[in-house]
DNA sequence: GCCAACGTTGGC
DNA sequence: GCCAACGTTGGC
């Protein structure tokens, strides 16, 4: 099982939508890496749902329940999405502040590259911010 | 609201 | 194929 993390701008698309939602396609990524990362996703593998803009935090985690076909958005053929499920709230959203802080966290994508909207996350990452979530 | 980082476009 | 110009994203 792999690990990922997928970012919306709440104003667009809200964890809160997600969860009334309860299942959603994820479209609309324009970017090859963030693309490429989603054709690697598999059912069953779990994303951090994070908000970007004012926000910025993990706030919760979805699965994914489909994984890559062609964006039904778009004719273009370069771009795809993957159909992901609410899983569960954050007891505590973690703080990109937070992330920024901890060692360990440094090497994410999200820190790294804040522009990618759809990334992997290591186990150790994963779980780093899983506990941190906890406190 | 500003700007850095990144990606894309297009002229050469 | 290079690179300047431009547009977009997202943190601050």
């Amino acid at each position: 099982m792999n690990y990922w993390l997928i970012k919306s701008e709440p104003h667009t698309y809200s964890f809160a939508q997600m969860k009334s939602d309860k299942k959603t396609m994820w479209d609309g990524v324009r970017n090859y890496q963030a693309r490429n990362f989603m054709r690697e996703m598999r059912k069953g593998d779990i994303a951090l749902f994070y908000h970007s803009g004012k926000d910025r935090q993990v706030v919760g985690e979805v699965e994914i329940v489909k994984e890559f076909y062609q964006d039904p958005t778009t004719e273009d053929t370069n771009w795809v999405v993957v159909d992901v499920k609410y899983k569960r709230i954050l007891t505590n959203p973690v703080n990109l502040a937070d992330i920024k802080s901890k060692k360990e966290l440094s090497e994410m994508h999200l820190v790294r590259n804040s522009r990618l909207s759809v990334s992997s996350v290591s186990k150790k990452e994963y779980d780093s911010i899983i506990r941190m979530s906890e406190v």
